[in-house]
This record gives C-alpha cells, structure tokens and sequence, in this order.
DNA sequence: TCCTTATTGAGATTGAGTCTCAAAGAAGTT
DNA sequence: AACTTCTTTGAGACTCAATCTCAATAAGGA
C-alpha cells in the first residue's frame, strides 16, 4: 500500500469515515495519472477496469479527497469542472488554449508575491486564488 | 441616447441585428449599476420597472453584449456567473471574500506584464485571463 | 404599408452536480 | 465468528443555471 493511500486510510479513520473499496478505487485512479481530467472520465475509467462504482460515489470521494488536499478542482467556467492530484506536485496556475484545450502549469513566484501583497492591502486574509491564462497554443494560432 | 447606447445600436445594425426595447432595457439596467450581479438580478429588476422581458432573452442580450466587449461575465465557481459593465471602466481582477460575498477590484500592473511574460515563454498568444483573489474580508475574520 | 427576417417568450430541455433512502458493508465489541 | 452500530453505496430523482424550440411578434428597409 502506498504511502499516499496510507495517509488517506488515516485520516478517513480520524474523521470517523471508513475505508472502501470504492474509496480505494477512486484513489487509485486519480493518482495514476497527471492529466487535468474531469468527474466523469474518471468514474469511466474505473468500471472500464470492472471496479463497479457509481458516479455520486465518485464526485462524493473526489470531495474527500478535495478537502483534504490529494486533489486540486479546476473550473474552466465552460463545461464539467477538472481535477489533478497533488501528489508531489508543487503549486502552480494554468494556461489553457481555448482551441484545443490543452492545459499547461505555470509558476511565478513574483506573481504569487504579489498576490499576497494585494490580499494585505485589501485587508484579506487569502485562502486560495484563481489564475488562468486563456489564449492559443502554438499550434493552434 | 447615450453614447454607449448609440455606438450599441450601431454594432447592431453593422451585424445585422436589431435594436428593441428588451435590448435597450437590459443595457440601461446594466449600466445603471456598478455592481457585479448575476443575470436573474438584472430580470428581475427590469420587470420591477414594468418592463416585459423574458430571462431568456436577457441572457441572449448579454451575450451580445460580452462579445462586444460592453459587459464582462464573473464565474466564480459557485453559483450563477455575475456580470459587470465596461462602461468608463479600466481592466481589473477580482478579489472576493469567501464568507459575505463581498468582490473589490484590483490591478497590478506588474502581474500583467508578468502574465504576458508567461504567455510568451508557453508560446501562447494571449486573449484573456481571470484572476481571482479568494479570502476573508476584515470584517468576515 | 408591405415584406422579409430577426427577436421574443413560455416552457421544455440540457447537463453538471447533489440528494434520497433502502440495502450493503466497515469496523469495533463481545 | 457473530453481533451491533453507523457510514457508505447506488439508482435514479432532483436542482439549478443556462440554453433551446418554435410559433407569434415586431424591426426596419423598400
């Protein structure tokens, strides 16, 4: 078992919440891949493996593992929200060509200076923030 | 007729659409506020005034206006996508206090050259971004 | 005024995501 | 292992923002 699923199967017991096979599922295939993929794709993927789950028991472990900072939402303001793992993985935005959709990450840590340093001067204690770049790919200009 | 509304009228014409009262009414309703509101507000305030209008063609006419550039779409990841005007206003991005609700407007010159910086690096040729400040509030602390 | 064609409105539809609740099952206890 | 308690699951109903349908209406040029 890895490490990851370990430190999964202790928090789920500290909150009271039980380890399940479909838990475990979810889990397993979220990790297995970097790609930005969406609820749907992923509840795909694992009965394509002939795990049975349902699509509520995937968008209710994908909230788990939300709220306990294993996976990252991205909402793209047009169709079905996305989500990445985070597992050794550092912060970072995205850039997204609106053409063909491909997403990549970037990181400034100046950028994310001075975010903070808007934050203070509003009076805003900041939790997180949203930062996309839409525009087109090279291959798609 | 104001400015805004003559220059409305004549992108109407010059794309071979028409000028009527629903249109007019929902751009009067949306300049006459520089709030960000979401699209049922804005309804529900015409047909306060008395005037007749249909929730689907106030989000028809709000499209035409976001693809002229009049009127700029929030979507904040939970619950209906808020709109402001573009009216006498310069570009800005958002910073928005989970709790109240509360949205300022910020601009850093410095994150937009840092952004198109980034669009560069990606090969990427910018067309918008969103950035979006999330936290608490002074009050809401 | 007439004519062509865009627009409107009421309500149906879509689609992502959430909720319901009876049945199943995890995990602690004996 | 059997029992008990209480969480989880799944199928499908439901929600809600937003879009679509299509017959009736109206803009605006001729």
């Amino acid at each position: 078992m890895s490490k990851g699923l370990k430190r999964l199967k202790k928090i789920l017991h500290n909150e009271g919440l039980r380890f399940t096979s479909q838990r475990e599922a979810v889990w397993n295939e979220i990790i297995s891949s970097d790609d930005h993929r969406e609820a749907d794709e992923i509840y795909m993927a694992i009965r394509q493996k002939g795990i049975s789950v349902s699509r509520a028991t995937v968008y209710r472990t994908i909230d788990v593992l939300l709220k306990n900072n294993f996976v990252r939402k991205l909402d793209l303001g047009v169709g079905p929200s996305k989500f990445e793992h985070r597992i050794d993985s550092h912060h970072h935005d995205h850039i997204i060509c609106i053409q063909c959709g491909r997403i990549d990450e970037f990181l400034v840590d100046q950028i994310e200076d001075l975010q903070d340093k808007v934050a203070k001067e509003y009076g805003f204690k900041l939790v997180r923030h949203i930062h996309q770049l839409f525009g087109l790919c090279e291959n798609c200009q």
